[in-house]
DNA sequence: TTGAAAGCGCTAACAT
DNA sequence: ATGTTAGCGCTTTCAA
């Protein structure tokens, strides 16, 4: 930046200007500084303008793994807006392991993140304790706090899973389905998932079978447990497949088992992934609207760091900032 | 840092020196300073240190798009690797353009990432020129440098698309195919690999008809173009889908045809996802090993910043910086 | 084994 | 509209 000023004949601040607030610099003077930019190929170094505001306009986010097109689309959409504001995305990914969830967060304080998205809100009670002192904006994404729970952290984007497990189980209920089965990783949101759905199944004096797969929960272990649940307990007439690619698995498994779907077994998907729309019979499934919960995620990190917004703009962003982005039950050929 | 060095009666350095090199300092000492640390709840600020030593432990990545399992894959084998050696990751989408491309670019730059991860290796000369002018140690992904093209960059991990193009179409072609149909996005790594399909087909006098979609490229989109296709040529016996979720949403669609797979169509997917083994009928592809990009392109990285090498381990990564990891052709029952 | 001094490259606050 | 001064919080000499 020196050499820059020098060259150019005036002095750091102002170069400084000329890149930050170009408008409070006088054209003549701006255009000869960036001449000299543009000659000299100077890259301003954002991590000595990160010390020196204490800002450092990188937001880290924090999902079980990437490669799951569940977490991977919320991402995608998150870095979008973030991107927009000005801001970059640090990943990281947990692998379901509370441990190294800790640690990820303990690295990125470190780096002095504006923001931390993270996924669920079932953090353990060190690490909530630990993300109040550091007075860090933190969005918790993909579920809400259920009633009685611990409550939210900060700010939450994400929707009831208990709901809609229990609108799942509403569903093939009310298609007739007595013993129905659940298919699902074991790990937290696809367990309240459960805990709605049995809920409402007991409710109804329905009986579930569960099958918890360890995560990542595969194609292949879907397919293997939906034959033994089917074996073991002939009358199985419906299965709650938590994620599309399961249901997905367990459609081509009937297919080879020469099963009919629905009417030997319904399946019902989660996510409403592309898949499930193409698929033969086309799958119903609950959609959830991954890309809104990281652009919302995004939109309120943004609010809160006064992205053209003043006192009162911040102030209307911390009132609406626990969103319920919902979820849809929607009904095709599978059940 | 002073608060800290003040509780412990130490000075400045000897902190900085608990933290950093823990062996460099008397045990006794040592042992107080980290007292004071966990009772503070002192968190190092990694900014400051990086403007000290100039070096970021911060790597950037870009790719199209993260909501692709193809490259959230080997995003997150990268990641992974990278945080084995205490590097975090910071990811860029592209949407595929290369003007956004060259922007996030100039971003990293700007935060002096230690090291950069490009996916694909035909990047716009005025970039690679910037890339060559910063000194950063680049990994191009995904494709290898074709004989006669730009070389490469640094240093690249990554296959032969146009050899896997042409190795989709001899198997296509052995099976006794005459008419081919290619159906694939319109981007880079998808184009070269037709590439080679056309030339293999061409040299058995074998005919190709091509459907370029545009990126990103849909399953609803793949199964109406493929209905076009077989409609307008019926005598079109086989079709070569650039992704396996392509060959799905093809799959799926000759099922609700009445289309016999793979008797009156053969399908030919790429990339081996967990989906392809399970469908019915099982998905012949080509096997890439997607996590192992990023794993090499991690460990490339790493091996250039200095981990445990020393001037030789550095000559030797140098020498082998072009890293060739294959494909394979996994032959299932839809060809 | 520990410490003092001098930056890293930038921006905030206060002049002018 | 531009400049001066004083840091941001750490690490790197070099010295003791």
């Amino acid at each position: 930046m020196s050499d820059v000023a020098r060259e150019a004949g005036v002095s750091l601040v102002t170069v400084s200007r000329v890149i930050n607030t170009p408008e409070q610099v006088a054209p003549a003077t701006r255009a000869a500084v960036q001449a000299v930019v543009a000659r000299l190929g100077y890259v301003p170094n954002l991590t000595a303008g990160s010390l020196a505001t204490s800002r450092s306009r990188i937001v880290a986010a924090i999902v079980p793994t990437i490669a799951n097109l569940v977490f991977s689309e919320t991402i995608e959409a998150l870095t979008q807006t973030l991107a927009e504001g000005g801001h970059q995305l640090l990943v990281g990914q947990s692998g379901y392991r509370a441990a190294d969830e800790a640690a990820l967060v303990e690295t990125f304080l470190g780096r002095r993140v504006d923001g931390l998205v993270l996924t669920g809100c079932h953090q353990p009670p060190a690490l909530r304790v630990r993300l109040r002192q550091a007075e860090l904006p933190v969005v918790q994404t993909w579920d809400l706090p259920e009633p009685g729970g611990a409550p939210v952290l900060d700010m939450a984007v994400g929707f009831s899973n208990v709901a809609a497990g229990a609108a799942a189980a509403g569903h093939l209920l009310g298609r007739g389905h007595r013993l129905l089965g659940f298919l699902g990783a074991d790990e937290d949101r696809s367990r309240l998932r459960l805990q709605g759905f049995q809920a409402a199944a007991a409710a109804q004096g329905a009986e579930v079978l569960t099958a918890l797969l360890r995560p990542p929960a595969t194609m292949a272990q879907a397919a293997q447990r939906l034959v033994e649940m089917v074996t073991r307990q002939p009358a199985l007439s419906a299965v709650f497949c938590n994620n599309d690619l399961l249901a997905t698995a367990v459609l081509f498994e009937c297919l080879r088992q020469g099963w009919d779907v629905p009417r030997r077994l319904a399946i019902l998907g989660f996510g409403d992934l592309p898949v499930a729309e193409l698929a033969v019979p086309p799958l119903s499934t609950v959609r959830v609207r991954r890309g809104e919960i990281g652009t919302r995620a995004g939109q309120l990190l943004l609010a809160r760091l006064g992205h053209g917004g003043d006192a009162a703009t911040g102030a209307l962003a911390a009132t609406a900032s626990r969103v319920d982005i919902g979820f849809e039950l929607v009904v095709r050929g599978s059940t």
